[in-house]
Formats: structure tokens, C-alpha cells, sequence
DNA sequence: CGCCAAGCCTGACCGATGTCATGGTTTCGC
DNA sequence: GCGAAACCATGACATCGGTCAGGCTTGGCG
């Protein structure tokens, strides 16, 4: 996969939190922990106090969420910016993710203690945790609305979509970089791994995608794009609209 | 339904945002507007620009969904005290939900030019913004679980007990304090309306709730509680643990 | 080199949900 | 109060998606 720079930490990406001012990104280092992760290294749990901020500065992460039964729901792979983690004033509250490192992974951890005086030094870098944290939130929002509203098969398009563009822009024949199983996707759409593969063939089969293997193609990224909207396949339009 | 008493704006509940000191909340209020709204009237729409912060002082507030063809997906129920809506920096960044009084409402809404320098003047309630933006998040996360891996009828009970809670203590035999339409309930479950009235029966049938029309009364929340957790019926284990 | 684990794929089957239709009941605006 | 519109409920039926079972392929490792 392609490589994005990172010099010095929280930096490098376009990403909100990303880029600093030079005085800023001092302060920031100096307060917080920087840790590199390894790939599958689980760098917070579910469950765990949330009282610092975890900030991917580099490499890809997986956030998560697990049931009793030992399935899991990805709900994001966070890269260089995103603001992972929650974080409550409360510690009886407690995170409502895991984050597993998916490749070698740099994060930023800034304690809840030194945040206060952190943001009171600069006020504008609140201002840029805040929009992170949105951005995560509408993230967040617009997953279950799918999940809600849409069928499995527009979710697996919207998703390969998504994943194309995590990548750079994205034109037919665009491959994905980083090569998930066919259990990961699934579970990034919230279906069993069967049902996965076969809505994949049948992606293959309208001429939207080719695979091999863990190697996806983008083949037709409008298709693509009208199945993740219209939900071509069953589930129409209904009466009910507000008056 | 009960009435929240709300001596000014932000304030009463307690919320997280809301106990602020008074110094702070005169300042706040001069820097914001309040704005009071009937039942059923539209405070933000999905796709405006997210350039405020919203923040409930009063009553309930509908965050919702749509998708073209006029269904729609209710994410919360919003009383005093929740940050609703999203801040971004990027005007081409489009909100992810909609906002909607249920009841008559206060909210307050203060504009994003005014906050880096709110912020300055009171670090400590910029702590508290995020760790409100953060509750949401983490509400909208464990939705999405839900919707992923549990069924519909875990989803209404766990609904119906979150409901009981915000209205106080659950005990056995609580009446709902806000009474929601079939079509709500469903709209928040994410399911039909016919699968929640089917649902809502067959709980019945199992005496966890009894209802009259619009009346429900959760005469077991225990067994509620486990047939939220358990999934009771259908889907069990499976292999795929993470080692 | 060959074995074993993990991943990939397909078929059969079935339960959970959505859709459509129908009728009685409640609510709400006037 | 009245009437239209919304709401509640239930049955019939189609479909989606999960579960279970079997077999093939790949890749890593002894």
C-alpha cells in the first residue's frame, strides 16, 4: 500500500487535526504520547474509560464493536486525522469501540488532564477537536442510517466505493489498496461472510466489479454508485413522505 | 408529560453542558440566540451546512433520517443537555441528520465564527462541548451495533427500556412517559411499522410490556432487559472469535 | 514437499422481515 | 361533535439474508 508521509506527530495528512501550526504541534507533542502500533495490535478496548484522545497520525486502524457472541461490526477504518475514541468527563462511562491496528499504526494519546490547559493555549485547536470528532460522529450517524435503511447489496456498494476513495480518486477500473477478506467486508456491512461473497458474484455478474481474490476492481464505479443509492433490487418507494 | 423546569438557557438539567457556572452561562447566552419551538416544527434539515452548535435546553428533539423514498430513521430522542447536530469547519460538509421538536423546545444555538473565542475565554466548558459531542457519538456508534448485530425484537426491547430510563427509575410496571406512535417506535428500531406492532405483541404474549394503544407499561423490564441482551430467539453463536 | 489452517465459493433450507391488502379504531383539526 | 386522516392490527405471501454443510484453493510452515 502507499505510504503517507508523517513527520513528526499529529501531522503530515490534510486531515483537520492534521495540520498545525509549527508552536501548536510542539505543545501537542510535549503533552501528549506518541505510540506506534503493529499490525492486530488492539490499541483500546470496549468497555475501557474513555479519558484521553486517540488520534491516528499514521497507518490505518480498525474500529470495532463485538458482541456477546463473538461477532464483530467494523464501523470505520480510521486513517491519518481521525479522531478515534470517545471521550467523557464521566469515567463511569465507558467506550463504546475497540481499535485494533490494521498496519503499522503511529497514535497520538492526549491525556484528559492536560486538555483543559492544552485548549485554553490554543483555543483554535479546540475548535479543529471538535470538527474531528464531528466528522466522526456524522460518520458514525450515517452508518446506521444505512444499516437501517438500505439493503445489504447497496451497502457493500457504497462501501467498495467508499474504500476506493479512502485510496485517491476513484475511475473504472480503480483498485483497491488495502486487500480485506471477504470476512472483513462483511463484517463492514453488517451480513454474514456468505452473504458477502454472494453479493460480491453478483456485483461481478452485473459487470460492476472484477476480483481476484483479495484484489478488487472498480470497474464501474457509476453503477456502482446508482446500486449503493437506488437500491435497484427489491425495497421501492412508499407512500409515507412528511407533509 | 412532565415538564423539565428550565430557569433560563442553557440550563436546569444534568447535562453535561448544562451546570454551567454562572459567569460562564451569562457569556454564553450573549454570544448565542435561543429559540423556542412548537411541536413538530423543523429546526435543521440533513444537508444544511453544519456552521452551529445546537444545544436542547428544553423538551424533546427528534434526530432523524430520510432517504428518497420518504422513509425515515429515527437516531435519538434529544432532551436538555445533548449537543445535536455537527460542527465542521468545511462548509461543503453537509449534516448528517435532521432535527425536529417534538414538543415545544428551547434550543440554543451558538454560531461557530463566536467559539474559538468562547473557547479562549472558558477552556474548562470546551472540555465539556467535546465530552458532549463525544456522548452522541457514542450513542450513534452503539446504534449502529445494534442495527448490525442484534435482531429487531432485542432492538424494541432494548428501545423500550431506554425510553423508561429517560422518563426515571424503571420499575417493574413504569408507564412510558412520552407516548410514541407504532410508526416511531418502528422508525427508531429501524424495522416496518407492521414488523413493530408484530414485535410489540409477541411481547406482550410474553408479558415483558402490556400496552393500550399508545400506553405501555413495562411490567417486566427484567425479562425485557434479557431479551434486549440475549437475543432469546434465533441467531446463536458461531465460531469467529478473534484468538 | 506435503500438510494444515484459513479463506473462498456454492447449494439447500428456513426463519425473520418487508410488502400488500383489509377493516376497525383513534386522533385531530375545524 | 364530525369527518377525514392517521393509526392499530392481522393475514397472506414474497424475499432477503442467516445457518449449515460440503468442497475447492491458497499460502505458510515444518
Amino acid at each position: 500500500m502507499r505510504r503517507i508521509p508523517c513527520e513528526g506527530c499529529p501531522a503530515g495528512g490534510s486531515g483537520t487535526v492534521c495540520d498545525l501550526p509549527g508552536e501548536v504541534l510542539t505543545d501537542w507533542r510535549q503533552s501528549g504520547t506518541t505510540v506506534l502500533y503493529r499490525p492486530r495490535q488492539v490499541i483500546f478496548g470496549e468497555g475501557t474509560p474513555p479519558s484521553a484522545l486517540y488520534l491516528v497520525c499514521h497507518g490505518a486502524v480498525k474500529l470495532y464493536q463485538s458482541d456477546r457472541f463473538g461477532r464483530d461490526h467494523i464501523l470505520e477504518i480510521a486513517g491519518p486525522g481521525a479522531l478515534i475514541g470517545e471521550l467523557s468527563l464521566d469515567d463511569n462511562d465507558t467506550m463504546s469501540v475497540s481499535a485494533e491496528a490494521l498496519t503499522a499504526a503511529q497514535v497520538s494519546i492526549f491525556p484528559r488532564e492536560r486538555l483543559a490547559a492544552f485548549i485554553e493555549r490554543h483555543p483554535e485547536t479546540g475548535l479543529r477537536l471538535l470538527a474531528a470528532l464531528s466528522r466522526e460522529l456524522s460518520l458514525a450517524r450515517r452508518k446506521a442510517r444505512d444499516l437501517a435503511l438500505k439493503g445489504a447489496e447497496s451497502r457493500l456498494a457504497g462501501l467498495l466505493l467508499q474504500l476506493g476513495r479512502a485510496g485517491g480518486a476513484v475511475q473504472p477500473g480503480h483498485h483497491l489498496e488495502l486487500r480485506y477478506t471477504r470476512r472483513e467486508l462483511a463484517e463492514m456491512i453488517g451480513v454474514s461472510t456468505e452473504t458477502a461473497i454472494r453479493l460480491l458474484t453478483a456485483l461481478k455478474r452485473k459487470g460492476a466489479v472484477a476480483s481476484d481474490g483479495r484484489d478488487v476492481v472498480l470497474t464501474d464505479p457509476d453503477r456502482l454508485g446508482r446500486i449503493a443509492q437506488h437500491d435497484e433490487s427489491g425495497l421501492h418507494d412508499e407512500a409515507g413522505a412528511r407533509p
